[in-house]
RNA sequence: GACUCAGUAGCUCAGCUGGUAGAGCAUCUCCCUUUUAAGGAGAGGGUCCAGGGUUCGAACCCCUGCUGAGUCACCA
């Protein structure tokens, strides 16, 4: 499979081969340890410039410019934490004779994108920024693809950015390397669950880990991956939640547990779902959802806090969200009351769907009673929670796994925390009846016959967990990924994923064949002679595109050669 | 899945009414010992996403496909 190289590309595999011909190897196994950061000592150095630390030290990383001033250089030296620039000085680089490192290896063989090591001592330039005066430079690891180079000026504008979202997702390392906001994105996601796993066993709640591959796919209504075990020939599936587990566990005597779970459900994929997704769910014994409520908006604000610097206040698309607890709390029969004036309340499968006819709701015939007053808050309602708020009593037929309310049994203990119209959390008082369990899955069941391709399966096992008793018990789910797209001001899921799912890219092979056309042509042609190009096109008798396409192809794989005298256009076997 | 937009040099983008492609950065050569979007002089670099069609002639018009983005639909 040979693949064609730019001409950037053959330059610096010729500086490779050079370099190792000096007898430098640009892949070098050696371990090169700097003595700090670049962010070390542009702050260190800030603080303190005459501490005798800065007469030398050691700093690694990748070239990120060159300014090339005759026997003077400066570079941008990128390590993991920030940007450098470093001095090079041919004759105090290289104080003796020899001023091949300088002019030979630095000059001519090193490329932006190249990992290398210096040492030397701090200093201020005439311009006031902080450098390194180099006396050594080591060539760690050559690069041989061009980066796509993104400037900056003083005022901070950016040009020549490299923002085609296409090979920004596809090549998420360049797009790490030269796009400082992504690698900040990414550092503040693992903030955001190293901050929740803080909160979490700080009240000595434990993190477990429970199983992808599942025999039965539970804990949500969603659409699975199916795979197959080979050595025990069954059917398996991808989960699309771990609540099932989570609650045997607390069977299983633990008084709290959460997992970072990734799920994945095979559904359309739009700017807030990707097939695989990171929920945290976490199960707390002995409380109900009214605590849980208490629990989750501490947690959130802890957790923005923590990754914001003290403050509560986020921006999200231009809108203020504001994070510091407590939220507020609206029943779902309240929400629509309000949005729509109608009260859901003791209302039957018919009237609802009356309701909804009326309020240009779009439903199907399959819809049960929940499934219709769902549409209804997704509708009207949902879109109209900007700051946190709880959405509170969910009703029954959509929380299967969910305790009745302890005040009207239509509804259940079930709460959604909704951010900028969009659902973030949900939360139970987890149903732990067995009985009422198993009729409610075989309600499920029902719902699958109607044509539900979501409704749950009765899983056998879970059931007999809950019948050996379940402490009263609370549990909530968060999205990660759409929780980090609010906290670090993405709109779209894909921006706070490292790699999001895409289409493969499946490059067809080069052809290096002639086709007939070409073949055609060639064949028209004897070794050593030159044509007129009118006569051979008239001779080939093919249409003009045909003709042009054909004749570009032979060229670019350098079968002929079209040469351009006063007597006009000649073609000849290359 | 529907609609809209986009795909041109390594990167960001121009390209008029159809006349075989341009700029900046990057690359190469030369000059330049505190520059910083370094500068100056010169040079090279293209499957104009792919395949058909219309035309004397297509990056441009038409059709089909591929890829991506946006909006909507679906999806807690």
């Amino acid at each position: 499979m040979s693949q064609q190289l730019s001409e950037q590309e053959i330059l610096r595999r010729e500086s490779l081969v050079a370099l190792r011909e000096m007898g430098i190897e640009p892949y070098p196994a050696a371990r090169y340890e700097a003595s700090h950061f670049s962010t070390d000592i542009l702050e260190g150095f800030e603080k303190q410039e005459d501490d005798e630390v800065w007469t030398s030290v050691k700093l690694s990383g990748r070239i990120m410019t060159k300014r090339i001033m005759g026997k003077a250089s400066f570079l941008d030296v990128m390590d993991s934490k920030g940007r450098l620039q470093v001095y090079l000085n041919r004759d105090i680089l290289c104080p003796d004779e020899n001023k091949d490192l300088y002019n030979v290896v630095f000059k001519r063989h090193l490329d932006i994108g190249d990992f290398i090591g210096i040492t030397g001592k701090v200093f201020r330039t005439k311009m006031g920024e902080i450098t390194i005066e180099a006396d050594s430079l080591t060539v760690l690891s050559k690069s041989l693809k061009p980066l796509p180079i993104v400037k900056k000026d003083e005022e901070g504008n950016v040009y020549d950015a490299f923002t085609d979202p296409e090979q920004r997702y596809r090549m998420r390392y360049v797009d790490l390397v030269v796009n400082d906001h992504v690698k900040e994105t990414f550092i503040t996601r693992s903030k955001i669950m190293t901050a929740m796993r803080e909160f979490f066993n700080r009240h000595d709640y434990l993190e477990v880990e429970t199983p992808i591959l599942q025999p039965i796919p539970g804990g949500a209504a969603a659409r699975p991956f199916i795979t197959h075990h080979n050595a025990l020939n069954i059917p398996l599936y991808l989960r699309i939640a771990n609540e099932l587990y989570l609650k045997r566990l607390i069977v299983g005597g633990f008084e709290g547990v959460y997992e970072f779970a990734k799920d994945f459900r095979n559904e359309g994929m739009d700017r807030t779902h990707n097939p695989e997704f990171t929920a945290m769910e976490i199960y707390v014994a002995y409380k109900d959802y009214f605590w849980m409520m208490e629990f989750t908006e501490q947690m959130l604000e802890h957790v923005v806090k923590t990754v914001h610097n003290g403050k509560t206040e986020v921006s999200f698309g231009g809108t203020k969200l504001n994070f510091k607890a407590p939220y507020a709390r609206v029943s779902m029969r309240d929400a629509i009351l309000e949005h729509t004036q109608f009260d859901i309340d003791g209302k039957s499968e018919e009237e609802l769907r009356e309701a909804c006819k009326k309020m240009g709701v779009e439903v199907d015939s399959t819809y049960g009673k929940g499934k219709l007053i769902d549409e209804i808050f997704g509708e009207k309602c949902e879109p109209k929670y900007i700051q946190p708020t709880f959405i509170t009593d969910y009703p029954v037929e959509m929380s299967p796994l969910c305790k009745k309310h302890r005040e009207n049994p239509e509804y259940t203990e079930r709460f959604e925390l909704m951010i900028n119209g969009k659902e973030v959390a949900n939360a139970y008082s987890e149903l732990n009846d067995p009985i009422d369990q198993r009729e409610r899955f075989e309600e499920q069941v029902k719902l699958a016959e109607k044509g539900d391709d979501e409704a749950m399966f009765i899983d056998q096992d879970f059931l007999r967990a809950l019948e050996y008793g379940m402490p009263p018990t609370s549990g909530m789910g968060i999205g990660i990924d759409r929780l980090t797209m609010m906290l670090t001001d993405n709109a779209s899921i894909q921006e706070v994923l490292f790699f999001p799912q895409m289409k493969p890219e499946n490059k067809e092979e080069k052809k290096v064949e002639l086709n007939e056309n070409e073949k055609l042509i060639s064949s028209l042609l004897e070794p050593e002679t030159s044509y007129a190009l009118s006569e051979i096109k008239e001779k080939a008798g093919l249409s003009n595109k045909q003709w042009d396409k054909s004749l570009k192809g032979l060229n670019q794989k350098e079968v002929t050669k079209v040469e351009k005298t006063e007597s006009g256009l000649f073609i000849r076997l290359a």
